[in-house]
RNA sequence: GGGCGAUUAGCUCAGGGGUAGAGCGCCACGUUGACAUCGUGGAGGUCGGUGGUUCGAAACCACCAUCGCCCACCA
C-alpha cells in the first residue's frame, strides 16, 4: 500500500486481474441470481444514467456473488434500429451520400462496420466502472441466435392470430419515412391557430362554419359532422355542402363525438388524416381520401395547383384561397398539442398505410395478472400503478418500421399479394405447400427495436433451445431500470416472457430515478450540462471539458452560454475522483425519489471517504505489523466495535434486500468513519501504546483492528470494488495468494453472538464522558494536547464501576490528567459538563472565561428547561398517562427525573460562577 | 381531463405516531506519529398551509398552495 490514496494506480489493474481469474462467470454453488442489463445502444456511449444504473446492478451482482450465489450479470447491446440507422445515415450525408446511393445490402454492411468500430466503447466504459458482467456470454440483439428467436416469436404469434397485417392510420414520420408506435410519438403544446372556414350548403340555403387547426386537410374532407342533439343543425343533417377548392359535395352527418359547446359545433371530417375522423369515417362509411405523399407533400388526390406542395405551404395556400373566396370567417391564436417523432422531432402525420400489428389484449391480460398476483413486484411499489394505468388502456402495437437496419419481417408475398409467414423462404414454401414456380418476395420492413428487446431476458439465455442457462437463470431475479421505459420495455418483456418462456421474466422490477444536473435539469448535449462518468473518474481539465461540451453542437449559437456556465462551474476542470468514489456516490443517490441531482460536492465527500478508509487501513497495517504473541483478551472496546459491526452488517443486508443502496452506503459510511475511525482506532491506539497494559489486551486490539477492517472491506466491496480489493490484498494470507480476490470472498453475516449491549452501554458512557471533556476544552480554548484534571459530582455506583474498568482508557482517549470524586477545592472556578446525571468539573482557576462559561451553561440550561417543560406537560396529561404504552410513560418519567436534576445542577453551577 | 410524485438546516437529501438527522457549506480552534482529501467544538429547522384522527402528528387522513413528471382524440 502506498502512503497516498491515488485511485488511478489501483483501479484498472484489478479489473484486468479479475477478468484474467475468470471471476465474472457464474460460479457459486448457491441459488441462481441473475440480472439482465438493459442493453445499451451498440453504437452509443455510456452517460451518467447508465453509470448510475450499472453501479446499482454491479453492487447487487457483487453482493449476491459474495454470498455464494450462482450469479450472472448478463451483458449485451441493442441494435437500436432508428437511432443507429440515423447515426450511420448522418455519416453518409457528411460524405454527400444517402443510404439510397448505397442500396440496402451495402447500407446494412456499413452499419455492421460502424458497429464493429464503435461497439467497443461501451464495453471499456463498463469495465472502467468496475462492472462485473459475464463477458463470455455477451449478446447483441442482431446475433444469429437472437435473430432466430425473434423470427420464431413472430411466426408463432402470426400463426396464433396475434400478429396481423392491416391498413390503418398510423403515426407516420415524414422525415424518417417510417411508421412509429404510439410510444415513439411525443406530443407537446405549441402555439398555433384555429381557422374558421365557411362551407356553403349545396342547396344554396346558407353555409356551415367549421374550425380547424389544420386547414390543408380540408382537401381530404369527406363530411361535416354535428352533434345529433344539436338543435341548431338538426335540419341540415343529410344535406350536403359543396367543399370549396374541390369539386366535391360531402354530406352533413350526425355523430356523438362532436361537442356542441366547442367552436361552432360543426366539425370537418378528414378520415385519412386524423385518428378521430378516421373512426367517424368508419362509423359512417365515409370515403377515405389520402392527400399526402409519404414525405408530407400533397399528392395527386388534390387539385393540381396544390399537388407537390409541402403541407405547410399548402396550408398557407388553402387559407389564402378561402380568404380570396370570401369564405375565411376568422383566425384565432390557439394552443394545440403537436405530435412529434421522438427521434426526428418531425411533426408526425396520421397516415394510411399497411403495417404489421401485435394484437395486444390477449398478451396484456396475463401480464397484468402477473403483477397483481405478486409474481412480479415493483420496487418502489407505486410504480405498479403506472404499469396498470398503461396496460389497461393499451392499444395494438405497430411493429413494422420502414427502415433498413433491424430484424426483417419474416413474411413473403406472391404476385397476388398473398401473405406467407415463416422462418425462412423454404419454411414458407413447405408450410404453405407452394409450388416452386411461384415467386415470393420478402417484406421490406423491419421490426420495432423493442420487439427484440422484449425477448432479451430469455433470448440471451438460449431460448428457444431449452438450454441449461435458461433453466438456471430464468426467471431472472430483478430488473433494474428507469421509469421512462416501463411501457417501452418492461411491459413488453412481461407480456412476451409469459407467452414464450412460460414464466415471468423477472421477480422484481427495481425502478430508479433519473440523473439530472445540479440544478435539476436533464443532462443533454444541447444544454451543455453533460457530465461524462469517465471524467469524474479520471478528471479532466477545463479545456478538455470545454472541447467536449462545445464540439458537435446542433445549435452552435448556444456555445457562448455553455462556455460561460462551464467556466463558472468548473474553473479548474474536474479533479480525479476515482471510480470507487463515483460508485459510492451513485449508491448514496439511489433513493426512492424520481429525480436525482448530481452534485460535485457529494462525490468529493465520498472521495474523502475513500481516503479515510485508505488511511485507516494504513494505520491498521502499521499497528499490527509486529504481532503481539499472546492469548488475546478482548477489551470492552473490542467487544463494542464488534457489536456495532454486527448491527451494521445486519443493516447492510436489510438495505440490500430492500434495494436501498443509499441506506446501505450511509450505514457503512457512518460505521467506518464515525465508529471505527473516530473511536475504535483511537481506543486501540490507547491500548496499544499503553506501556502498563497487558500483552493480551494488545493482541486482542490487533486482532480486532484487522478483523473489523476485513469485514468492512467485504461489506464495502459491492459498492467500492477497487479500493477494497487493493487494501484487502495487501495484508493477511491473501497477500501471498495469486488467485485470491475479495470478489469471491464471503460476504459477512451478522451473528447474534456478537451483539454486546453491555459493551455498547459502556462505550457510549465513555463517549459522552469524552465529549463532555472535549466540550469544555473546546469552549474554554484549552489546547487539545493538554491533560486536564476532572472532578466528579453526582457519582453513581455505575459510574464508579465504569471508572474502575474504563478509567485508564478514558483518561488516555480524553486526555485527562486525573479523575477525583472529592472536591477539595473551590469549584466556582470550574467548567462543567454532564454525562447523564454524572457531573464533570474541570477546575480552571485563572484560565476560565467566566462569562463564556456562564453563557454556555445558560444555553444548556435553557434547552434542558424547554425539554423539561414538554415532559412535564405530557405527564400532567391524564390521558397520556392512561393511554400511552407503559414503556413510553416510564421513559418519560425517567426523562423528567434527569431533566429536573440537570436544570437544578446547571442552575447551581451558574450560581456558583457568580 | 385522468394518474403519479415532491415540499424537512444556507444547498442536496435521508427519516418517520413519543428527545429533529446526514453530507456539503458556514464560524472558532488545532502542525496530538493513519488521514489537513484531516481533527475538535459550535451556530443553524415552530419538517409548505389549514383542518381532522390520536393521550401525542413533522410523520396518518382530508382539503389548499407551489413545483415537477406521465398519460389522454376535443376540431
Amino acid at each position: 500500500m502506498h502512503d497516498k490514496y491515488t485511485p488511478r494506480d489501483i483501479e484498472q489493474k484489478h479489473y484486468d486481474r479479475w477478468r484474467h481469474l475468470g471471476c465474472f462467470a457464474p460460479a457459486g454453488e448457491g441459488p441462481a441470481y441473475c440480472i439482465m442489463i438493459p442493453p445499451p445502444n451498440v453504437t452509443g456511449t455510456l452517460h451518467m444514467g447508465h453509470a448510475f444504473q450499472d453501479t446499482i446492478m454491479d453492487a447487487l451482482t457483487r453482493y449476491h456473488r459474495m454470498r455464494g450465489h450462482k450469479t450472472l450479470w448478463q451483458y449485451g447491446t441493442d441494435h437500436a434500429g432508428i437511432a443507429t440507422q440515423m447515426v450511420v445515415e448522418r455519416q453518409l450525408n457528411a460524405q454527400g451520400k444517402t443510404r439510397h446511393d448505397l442500396g440496402r445490402d451495402a447500407f446494412e454492411k456499413a452499419v455492421w462496420e460502424w458497429k464493429a468500430q464503435s461497439g467497443g466503447a461501451i464495453s471499456s466504459q463498463l469495465a472502467a466502472l468496475g462492472g462485473s458482467v459475464d463477458w463470455e456470454t455477451e449478446r447483441f440483439t442482431m446475433d444469429a441466435e437472437l435473430s432466430s428467436a425473434v423470427t420464431r416469436v413472430f411466426v408463432d404469434l402470426y400463426r396464433e392470430g396475434l400478429i396481423y397485417r392491416g391498413k390503418r392510420l398510423v403515426n407516420w414520420d415524414p422525415v424518417l419515412l417510417t411508421a412509429l408506435s404510439d410510444l415513439e410519438v411525443l406530443s407537446e403544446e405549441e402555439n398555433g391557430h384555429l381557422w374558421q372556414f365557411a362551407y356553403p350548403l349545396s342547396d344554396g340555403s346558407g353555409e356551415m362554419v367549421v374550425a380547424t387547426t389544420r386547414p390543408e386537410t380540408m382537401l381530404g374532407d369527406t363530411a361535416v359532422a354535428v352533434n345529433p342533439d344539436d338543435e341548431r343543425y338538426q335540419h341540415l343533417i343529410g344535406k350536403t355542402i359543396d367543399l370549396p377548392l374541390t369539386n366535391r359535395a360531402i354530406p352533413v352527418i350526425a355523430d356523438d363525438y362532436v361537442d356542441p359547446e366547442f367552436g361552432t359545433g360543426c366539425v370537418k371530417i378528414t378520415p385519412a388524416h386524423d385518428f378521430n375522423d378516421y373512426d367517424i369515417g368508419q362509423r359512417h362509411n365515409l370515403p377515405v381520401i389520402n392527400i399526402l405523399n409519404p414525405d408530407a407533400t400533397l399528392n395527386e388526390a388534390v387539385p393540381s395547383d396544390f399537388q407537390g406542395l409541402d403541407r405547410y405551404d399548402a396550408r398557407k395556400k388553402v387559407v389564402a384561397d378561402f380568404d380570396a373566396l370570401g369564405l375565411l370567417r376568422g383566425i384565432d391564436d390557439h394552443r394545440l398539442m403537436v405530435p412529434r417523432g421522438d427521434r426526428s422531432q418531425a411533426v408526425v402525420e396520421p397516415y394510411l398505410t399497411d403495417q404489421w400489428y401485435v394484437k395486444i389484449e390477449p398478451l396484456a391480460k396475463p401480464a397484468i395478472a402477473a403483477v397483481k398476483n405478486g409474481d412480479i413486484r415493483f420496487v418502489p411499489e407505486n410504480w405498479s400503478k403506472t404499469y396498470y394505468e398503461w396496460m389497461h388502456n393499451i392499444q395494438d402495437w405497430c411493429i413494422s418500421r420502414q427502415l433498413w437496419w433491424g430484424h426483417r419481417i419474416p413474411a413473403w408475398y406472391d404476385g397476388d399479394g398473398n401473405i406467407f409467414v415463416g422462418n425462412d423462404e423454404a419454411d414458407v414454401r413447405a408450410h404453405y405447400a407452394l409450388a416452386d414456380d411461384i415467386t415470393l418476395e420478402r417484406d421490406n420492413d423491419v421490426l420495432d427495436t423493442w420487439f427484440s428487446s422484449g425477448l432479451w431476458p430469455f433470448s440471451t439465455l438460449g431460448w428457444p433451445e431449452q438450454t441449461e442457462r435458461l433453466a438456471t437463470f430464468y426467471p431472472t431475479s430483478v430488473l433494474v431500470t428507469g421509469f421512462d421505459i416501463i411501457f417501452f420495455w418492461v411491459a413488453r418483456m412481461i407480456m412476451l416472457g409469459l407467452k414464450f418462456a412460460g414464466d415471468v421474466p423477472f421477480r422484481e422490477v427495481y425502478i430508479h430515478g433519473l440523473i439530472r444536473d445540479q440544478d435539476g435539469q436533464k443532462m443533454s448535449k444541447s444544454k451543455g450540462n453533460v457530465l461524462d462518468p469517465l471524467d469524474l473518474i479520471n478528471g479532466i481539465d477545463l479545456d478538455g471539458l470545454l472541447e467536449k461540451r462545445l464540439t458537435g453542437l446542433m445549435q452552435p449559437h448556444l456555445a457562448p452560454k455553455i462556455e460561460a456556465a462551464t467556466r463558472k462551474q468548473f474553473p479548474d476542470g474536474i479533479p480525479e475522483f476515482g471510480c470507487d468514489a463515483l460508485r459510492f456516490t451513485f449508491a448514496t443517490l439511489a433513493t426512492t425519489g424520481r429525480d436525482i441531482r448530481f452534485e460535485l460536492g457529494r462525490i468529493e465527500g465520498n472521495r474523502n471517504f475513500c481516503n479515510k478508509l485508505w488511511n485507516a487501513a494504513r494505520f491498521v497495517r502499521l499497528s499490527t505489523s509486529d504481532a503481539v504473541a499472546a492469548t488475546p483478551t478482548p477489551s470492552t472496546a473490542d467487544r463494542w466495535i464488534r457489536s456495532r459491526l454486527n448491527a451494521t452488517t445486519a443493516d447492510v443486508h436489510r438495505h440490500f434486500e430492500q434495494y436501498r443502496l443509499d441506506l446501505a452506503a450511509q450505514a457503512l459510511y457512518d460505521f467506518v468513519w464515525h465508529a471505527y475511525c473516530d473511536w475504535y482506532l483511537e481506543l486501540a491506539k490507547a491500548t496499544l501504546n499503553d506501556e502498563a497494559g497487558s500483552d493480551g489486551a494488545r493482541a486482542a486490539a490487533q486482532q480486532t483492528l484487522v478483523d473489523v477492517l476485513d469485514a468492512v472491506l467485504r461489506l464495502l466491496h459491492p459498492l467500492m470494488p477497487f479500493i477494497t480489493e487493493e487494501i484487502w490484498l495487501s495484508y493477511g494470507p491473501q497477500a501471498n495468494d495469486d488467485t485470491a480476490t475479495l470478489m469471491t470472498a464471503a460476504f459477512p453475516d451478522s451473528e447474534a453472538a456478537n451483539d454486546d449491549p453491555a459493551a455498547e452501554a459502556d462505550i457510549e458512557w465513555l463517549q459522552s464522558f469524552t465529549l463532555g471533556v472535549r466540550q469544555i476544552r473546546g469552549e474554554m480554548d484549552i489546547s487539545p494536547g493538554k491533560p486536564v484534571p476532572v472532578i466528579l459530582g453526582n457519582t453513581a455506583n455505575d459510574d464508579r464501576d465504569r471508572l474502575k474498568r474504563l478509567g485508564r482508557l478514558l483518561s488516555r482517549v480524553a486526555r485527562i490528567e486525573s479523575i477525583d470524586e472529592i472536591a477539595d477545592q473551590d469549584l466556582s472556578m470550574a467548567a462543567t459538563a454532564f454525562v447523564g446525571e454524572l457531573k464533570l468539573l474541570v477546575p480552571l482557576a485563572g484560565l476560565i472565561d467566566i462569562d463564556a462559561e456562564r453563557a454556555r451553561l445558560a444555553r444548556q440550561r435553557d434547552k434542558s428547561a424547554a425539554d423539561l417543560a414538554k415532559v412535564q406537560g405530557k405527564l400532567a396529561n391524564d390521558k397520556f398517562v392512561a393511554n400511552a404504552p407503559a414503556d413510553v410513560v416510564s421513559k418519560e418519567r425517567e426523562r423528567l427525573d434527569s431533566l429536573e436534576k440537570a436544570v437544578a445542577d446547571l442552575d447551581e453551577q451558574i450560581a456558583r460562577l457568580g
